[in-house]
DNA sequence: TGATAAACGAGAGCGGTGCTCTCGTTAAGG
DNA sequence: CCTTAACGAGAGCACCGCTCTCGTTTATCA
């Protein structure tokens, strides 16, 4: 009397269920995300989930993984185009697409930057998901201190050896002097803080129009990493 | 055989749920925050909490609104010992009692600077709450702006009257030129962008110190704000 | 080919949640 | 003093994550 069909292959399972999920996901928020709801929507009951994902939070370390791949492609597609001597506009139109990204897919972008779901979250698959959009990121950082004549170091860059992770930093960008890498980790990161402010809702009374405002704060992150003006 | 003493005033009772409200959210998180559990903690049946908030994220609210509070007190606390002129030591000063009370209430920063809770915050209560905090810190731009001879305005500051809240702006920080803002507002913003990258562990790989990391964007963002060197 | 073991889905169930409704009791005000 | 509003208790609804058992299906290997 039971046991359907099984029809799926347990990657196409796999890959059912997380698709609904991040139906749900970007639907109705990382919150409203229900394992019962996945469920009924596969025509299943829920214990059968539990044949793929041993808890809610594993499933949504998945989507957690996909959503940080699928911004890294995305800011790759769209920066990949531009001529790789124009960092500048490189810079800009990457960060464009980390910002466009995150207004299609709001609830995915409150996953990844907004408060971390579990009370921890486990570093070591996210951070390397993480790891692309920070490569795209670095590599228009660096490609542009290949380029040009040495730059005279950051003024700030004392010991910085001393609370950075130099040598993975050194990776992502091996031709910025470490001098600059505060500068760089400040550009980087002050993308992110743009961006969650205005989905966040912290702009509100002080930024009309966030687009022509995160035009404005690109090109002084430019300016603030040296790039080239084109 | 119902109803034990009413010994509370209503006042006193909202007090004591916010309490315990404020008690569960610091040790657990704002996720973990349950009405039937500060029930308990009152020896009351959960019906009886909503005699005083209608729904949970009413509570949360509340909980919201008083962290704005307490987070904009503990910044102007730290900061009013310095001497008014020496604004970038205290712009030094305020940015670190923004990071330490981060550290330490870091489920009240994740509830006010991560995800938004509902799926829009109610903007009235807690944009009036927020501004406390951001009022301290335009105070000490406008201070120095004051206190210092006109400085050339901001290269990028073209039309910046066609996408910021002027006149919001304006009255926080009415000594700023209007060319100026953008930085302004890029310096406000960032200091909370770190903390949360730090907070959210996206510093994990990059930063091994965060404090010191700290220390330098401050004086980065000072550098960028034109504060007078002390 | 046929037996065995693993994978799987269904179903019931546990303890928890937010929230609603009713029903007595208590306290305050005219 | 009596009326009325505020209040707390309790039962209950619909949902949740997760566990366990049990029968079925599928794949593997002798």
């Amino acid at each position: 009397m039971t046991a359907t069909k099984r029809s799926h292959s347990r990657a196409a399972r796999i890959a059912a269920i997380k698709a609904a999920a991040a139906r749900q996901l970007a639907s109705r928020g990382a919150a409203a995300l229900s394992i019962r709801e996945v469920a009924r929507e596969l025509d299943l009951v829920s214990s059968a989930i539990y044949r793929y994902f041993a808890t809610r939070d594993e499933l949504l370390t998945a989507l957690i993984v996909d959503a940080y791949d699928d911004l890294g492609a995305t800011v790759e597609a769209a920066e990949a185009p531009v001529a790789r001597g124009r960092t500048r506009e490189r810079w800009r139109v990457a960060c464009r697409a980390v910002r466009s990204w995150a207004i299609a897919n709001p609830h995915d972008y409150a996953l990844l930057y907004g408060t971390p779901v579990p009370d921890y979250r486990a570093p070591a698959l996210t951070i390397e998901a993480a790891s692309r959009v920070i490569g795209v990121l670095g590599r228009i950082m660096d490609d542009d201190a290949a380029q040009r004549a040495s730059v005279a170091p950051d003024d700030a860059g004392a010991d910085v050896a001393g609370f950075l992770d130099v040598d993975n930093v050194a990776a992502v960008m091996p031709h910025v002097a470490t001098g600059r890498y505060v500068r760089a980790l400040i550009a980087w990161s002050h993308v992110f803080g743009s961006v969650s402010f205005e989905l966040f809702g912290h702009f509100v009374g002080s930024v009309q129009d966030p687009g022509a405002y995160f035009e404005c704060v690109v090109d002084e992150l430019a300016n603030l990493l040296g790039l080239a003006s084109d």
